[in-house]
DNA sequence: CCCCCCCC
């Protein structure tokens, strides 16, 4: 959390009446006039701590974006003295990022950049109404509630886009997982708060991003919220579905959008958002506050309080449009789709690709926990005793049985006899990749994948034809596949190991696989 | 004082 020096003038004499001064005497900013530590941070400040290719939150939020904060040297510039809305006495325009609760006694000059629509709720606690609205200056953004009788004063009274001065509010800790808006606070229109519409509508802007680029939102976790800009590339059919939790029905639109990082990424729209929207392909759209998902690797979902603004005047939206109509246009591109790190959508684990090398480098199966990973490697080696063993053919079971004297096959766990068993793999393998070797352990049903044959006609074909059988281990030799995995630590004579079981494997796509490469290139920022 | 944000 950052340090934040909080000064309460309990009491203050006027010496004199001085009328409106920009400012008396020669002031010094706080941290400076502190010294030793304040000055230490300062410095701080001002080394470049930003790395291109990284994603940071800003601030101790867990907003994503590419820019940092507003400097607080800005405040200052800020503070200006505002038109008296009350007649009388002017009051000082605060900037939004200096609302706290320790005062109160503020006006903020602030464009609304969103307004919801008026919801009504009704729990055990009670019933009412209420809107909320995004409020932003140049200093920061601001989420603010009118509840019922301020519902009533105020839903009409602000208007998107507009400039208001807005006083008397009460300023509230901010509910962080209900918000998409960067503030520790937030607002509540009370019973005396003032809102009057600003002549001056322009000196304000019009809305704040911190655009993560569509390359990067796989390093962004599930659920944030960020800022995205990009090309709309496809705009899908409105569809509808039914909402598992409320049971009703609802309005959706996928959209995909690409940027110059060669990504593609999905947005889904909802409700109204997704009925009104008409914007066509090739037409950049800027969007505040969507939320990551992972599906598909990543994908992007619009929250009702998320905005879009379709072509704005912003240098992003400009650069954008020029590489689009020019190359963009006819490029193709990567999707966060099985990309190493990224949640399994099947399994909801996270599964890092790994090398051979990094198993044990990483000591990847050598922790209480389980590990799981996905790796690319060649089989090299099957050995072949115990390629399989004889289990019991009742559903599920796959318990081992023995050969009784008559020639019936015994099952402890069903304790019953059959005529024949069902053969089953419990294959080893030796694998390796450019990086290094390891034995994994497979089970049946990807025994029959590296085999093409079950273990019942593996061994069938062995009693048969024995050269046959061996063309069979020779063909699953020097395969190579995407092995799913999970490492467990084992003990064998006191001797701690990994434990590599194979828990899927699929053969390799070798379009998907050259996609993954340059990826991991692309990586590199080279 | 709401706080759900949906699907595959």
């Amino acid at each position: 959390m950052k340090e934040r020096r909080i000064l309460i003038v309990l009491n203050l004499e006027v010496l004199e009446d001085l009328g409106i001064q920009e400012k008396i005497g020669d002031p010094v900013v706080l941290e400076a006039a502190v010294g030793g530590q304040g000055q230490q941070q300062q410095q701080q400040a001002q080394q470049p701590v930003h790395q291109p290719r990284q994603v940071a939150p800003i601030s101790n939020t867990n907003f994503y974006g590419n820019n940092k904060p507003a400097p607080q040297n800005q405040l200052q510039q800020t503070m200006k003295l505002a038109p008296s809305s009350t007649g009388g006495h002017a009051a000082a325009i605060y900037p939004i990022e200096g609302l706290s609760p320790y005062q109160n006694k503020w006006t903020i000059k602030a464009r609304v950049t969103f307004k919801s629509e008026i919801k009504h709720w009704h729990n055990q606690r009670g019933e009412g109404k209420l809107f909320s609205v995004h409020l932003l200056d140049e200093s920061g953004e601001i989420k603010a509630t009118g509840f019922n009788d301020q519902c009533d004063s105020f839903y009409e009274v602000l208007q998107e886009g507009q400039v208001y001065f807005i006083s008397k509010c009460r300023v509230n800790i901010a509910k962080k997982q209900f918000s998409n808006i960067q503030n520790e606070y937030e607002l509540s229109f009370e019973r005396d708060t003032e809102i009057e519409k600003c002549e001056d509508q322009s000196s304000v802007p019009q809305e704040r991003y911190n655009f993560v680029e569509l390359g990067n939102v796989s390093q962004i976790e599930k659920d944030n919220t960020i800022d995205v800009i990009g090309v709309v590339k496809e705009v899908h059919d409105l569809s509808e579905i039914t909402s598992k939790t409320t049971q009703k029905p609802i309005s959706k639109r996928d959209l995909t959008i690409v940027d110059s990082s060669q990504y593609s990424i999905r947005l889904t729209l909802w409700g109204k958002q997704a009925q009104n929207f008409s914007t066509d392909e090739g037409n950049v759209i800027a969007v505040k506050g969507v939320k990551v998902s992972d599906f598909n690797g990543r994908s992007l979902s619009m929250y009702s309080s998320s905005t879009m603004s379709v072509n704005p005047d912003i240098d992003e939206a400009h650069s954008l449009k020029g590489w689009y109509d020019g190359s963009g246009k006819s490029e193709n591109f990567s999707t966060h789709a099985n990309i190493g790190g990224s949640l399994s959508a099947a399994s909801g684990r996270k599964e890092d690709r790994k090398t051979l090398a990094q198993l044990k480098d990483e000591g990847i199966g050598m922790s209480e926990q389980p590990d799981y990973f996905t790796t690319k490697a060649t089989i090299v080696f099957i050995k072949q005793d115990n390629i399989s063993y004889p289990a019991c053919p009742a559903e599920a079971c796959n318990k081992k049985v023995i050969e009784d004297s008559d020639g019936q096959w015994r099952c402890e766990k069903c304790d019953k006899s059959y005529p024949k068993p069902n053969h089953r793999y419990i294959m080893t393998i030796s694998v390796n990749d450019h990086t290094g070797q390891a034995w994994f352990s497979t089970f049946d049903d990807v025994g029959k994948q590296i085999m093409g044959k079950t273990a019942d006609e593996l061994f069938q074909l062995k009693e048969e034809n024995e050269q046959a059988y061996l063309d069979v281990i020779n063909g699953a030799t020097c395969t190579t596949f995407n092995f799913r995995c999970r490492a467990k630590q084992d003990n064998f004579q006191g001797q701690a190991w990994a434990y590599l079981v194979v828990l899927g494997a699929t053969t390799i796509n070798f379009t998907q696989a050259s996609k993954e490469l340059i990826e991991l290139i692309n990586a590199y920022g080279i």
